[in-house]
DNA sequence: ATGAAAGCGCTAACAT
DNA sequence: ATGTTAGCGCTTTCAT
C-alpha cells in the first residue's frame, strides 16, 4: 500500500507538504501542490483511515447498535440511516446487542476499542456502564425509538399512536378488541399501554382472554400468537397487533383458519414497514415516518460531532399517521344470522 | 480513554507486559498478569483498536459492498453474513455502491482507505481498478450472488432456476406466460436467460409483448410493471418475475385489475424473502438458501484471513429449490366459456 | 512556504 | 520473565 512517505519521496518533498495537500490546507506552493495531486492521483494514494484517527482522536465512523433480532421496520430505519451518514462523510459500524441485554457488556467494550464520533441507539442498552461511558467521553449519542436514559430520543409518541390506532377500530363500532403484542422495548409496552388507555377512554373493558403474547417480533411469531389467541376465543372482532410484522403473522393465521379480514376480523399494525402496502389485504397501520426519523438522527449526530453542545432541536418527537389501508372495516351487524330471517 | 500506559503506571510495570497480558501471551508470572487483569477490569480498559490495526496491519474489519438500492434478499443475506462475521470477531464496514458503478472510484477509496481483511461482494463492482487493488493487496475477496471477474463467487445457478421455475409453470399446463424483469446484475440477465431456455425447451415462443421491463427491483416497480403489461395485454396466464419483490407487487397489480391469483394468472417468484409466505396468496417460488450462503461467504472470508491460499470449497454452487405454495395452479380450461354449453 | 521532529497507542524484536 | 526500543502512517507544532 503506497503512503505518505512513498509520495513525499516521488515529488521530492517531505511528507508535511504532502499532507497539507490532502488536508486541502493553505501555505503550499500551488506548482507542488498540483505536482503532488498528479502523484496522488496516479499512484492512488489514499491516507490510512488507522493512522490518520490516531493522531486526530477521530473515526470518521459511528456506530450504530441494533437488536441482534432486528425486524423489517429496524433494517429500513438502518438503511436509511447509513445513506445519511454516508452522505456526511462517516462510516458505519455496527454492534448487534441482545434483546434482553446479556451482550450489553460485550457490546460496550467494542464500542469503546473503537473510539466512535458518536453512536446511534436503535436498541435499549440495559447496562448503565454505557450511558456513563458515553457522557464521560463525550461521545455524541441518540436513540432512535428507544428510550434510553438522559440520551436524546427520535421516537412516535408510541402511547397515542397506538391509542389512535385502536381509537380508530373503535370508531368502527368495534367492541371487541384482541392485543397482539412481545415485549423487550420500551415502546413496545408504551404500545401496550396505548391499547388499553384506548379501551379505557371508550368505556370498554380489556378481556384477558383476548391478548395474545408473542415471544419474537416476528412474522411467524405473530403467526403462532394468532393461532393461540384462537384456540382460547373467537370472541373478537378486531386485532391491534403492535407491529406490522406481527400484523403480517396475524392476518395469515386469521385466514389460514378461515376468518376474513377484514370481514369477520378488522386488523391494524403499527409502523408501516415495506411490505405492509402488499399484504392482502392491505394493512390499515400507524405510519412512523422513517426517512424523517433516520434523517434526523443522522443529522443529529452529525451536529454534535461537528458542533458539539448543540441539543436536539424539540423534543424528538416525530408525527406519525394512520394509515386506513383496507384491513379494517365496521364490524358486520350480527355474526349469528339466527336474528335475520 | 484509559490506555496501556496507564494500566502499566498502575501497575507498576512496562506497557510490554500489559501487552502481553491482554494479548494472551506466554511469559509472564502469574501474580503480574492477575494483577493486571483485575486493573482492566476496574478501569474497563480496552486497547485502542486504530493503534492496534496500524501495528499489525490488520484491521479487524471486513467489508461489505453492497447495492445503494439493496432489496430484501440482500438485506437477509446482509444480517446472515453480519451474524457470522461477529462471531469471528470481525467488525462489519458497509460500503454503498450505486447500481450503475458510478461511484466505484470513490467506494474504492472508502475501502482502501481502511486497509480492511477481507471484503464481500453483494455488488458488482464494474471497475476494474477494484479486482486489481484487492489482487495487489492480496485482501480475501468472495462476492456473493453476483459475479465479479475473477472473485470467486457463492451463488445458485440463477439460470437453471429460473428455468425450474419456469418448467413449473409448463408442467401445468401454461404457455403464455409473461416475464417481469430488471437489469444492471449479472444474475438478473441469467434469470431472464432461464426463462427464454425453459420456453424454448418446451417449444413454446416467447412473445415480447408479455416481456414487461421493470425500472428498479422494488415491490412498487413490480406494480408499476404489471400495470404496463396489463395495459398492452391480458393474453398470458402466468407470470414468471426475477424476484419476489418483483412478484409482490405484480401480484398487487395483477389483483388490483381483477385478475385472480392463481385462478386466473399464476405468478412465480425466485428468491423466498421473508414476506412472500405471508402474502396471498402464498408465493410460489425459488428458493436461495440464504443462511447456507451467508455462513459460506462468513466462513470463505475468515479462512482466508486466517488461513491464506485456501482455495473456496467447491464452485461456490449453492442448491436452489423450487417451493410450490398457493400462487400458482394448472390454468383454467377456457377462459370463455361460450364452448361449456 | 517548507522541513524536521515529536507523538498518537500499540506490538514485537531485542536485550537483559 | 520483564523492560527498552523502534516503528506502524499520519498530523502538527516549531523552526527556518
Amino acid at each position: 500500500m503506497v503512503n505518505i512517505k512513498d509520495i513525499a519521496k516521488k515529488a521530492g518533498m517531505s511528507p508535511s507538504t504532502v499532507s497539507r495537500v490532502v488536508n486541502g490546507k493553505k501555505y503550499v506552493n500551488p506548482e507542488k501542490r498540483s505536482r503532488i495531486l498528479k502523484l496522488i492521483e496516479e499512484t492512488g494514494y489514499v491516507p490510512n483511515k488507522a493512522a490518520r484517527s490516531m493522531v486526530l482522536k477521530r473515526s470518521f465512523t459511528v456506530g450504530i447498535v441494533i437488536p441482534d433480532l432486528f425486524n423489517m421496520f429496524q433494517r429500513q430505519l438502518i438503511s436509511v440511516i447509513e445513506r445519511h451518514l454516508e452522505t456526511f462523510g462517516y462510516h458505519i459500524l455496527i454492534f448487534f446487542a441482545a434483546l434482553d441485554g446479556s451482550g450489553d457488556g460485550e457490546c460496550l467494550n467494542k464500542i469503546k476499542a473503537e473510539s466512535l464520533d458518536g453512536i446511534i441507539l436503535l436498541q435499549e442498552m440495559k447496562l448503565p456502564q454505557v450511558a456513563e461511558y458515553l457522557a464521560a467521553e463525550k461521545i455524541p449519542a441518540v436513540a432512535c425509538t428507544v428510550s434510553s436514559g438522559v440520551i436524546p430520543c427520535i421516537h412516535v409518541d408510541d402511547e397515542r399512536a397506538a391509542r389512535d390506532a385502536v381509537a380508530h377500530l373503535i370508531g368502527l363500532g368495534h367492541k371487541k378488541i384482541a392485543l397482539i403484542y412481545a415485549g423487550g422495548f420500551s415502546w413496545a409496552v408504551k404500545r401496550t399501554q396505548g391499547y388499553f388507555q384506548a379501551l379505557e377512554e371508550a368505556g370498554l373493558r380489556a378481556d384477558r382472554g383476548r391478548i395474545a403474547p408473542s415471544e419474537l417480533f416476528s412474522a411467524e411469531s405473530g403467526l403462532r400468537a394468532a393461532e393461540a389467541l384462537l384456540s382460547r376465543t373467537r370472541d373478537f372482532t378486531a386485532v391491534f397487533a403492535i407491529t406490522d410484522e406481527l400484523a403480517m403473522g396475524a392476518i395469515r393465521g386469521l385466514r389460514d383458519a378461515g376468518i376474513r379480514v377484514p370481514g369477520d376480523v378488522s386488523v391494524v399494525g403499527f409502523d408501516d414497514i415495506e411490505a405492509s402496502e402488499y399484504l392482502c389485504p392491505r394493512l390499515t397501520t400507524i405510519k412512523q415516518p422513517i426517512p424523517e426519523m433516520g434523517a434526523e438522527a443522522a443529522f443529529f449526530i452529525h451536529h454534535r460531532i461537528t458542533r458539539p453542545g448543540t441539543d436536539l432541536p424539540g423534543k424528538g418527537v416525530v408525527p406519525h399517521r394512520l394509515v386506513v389501508r383496507e384491513s379494517t372495516a365496521r364490524p358486520e351487524p350480527k355474526k349469528k344470522q339466527k336474528n335475520s330471517p
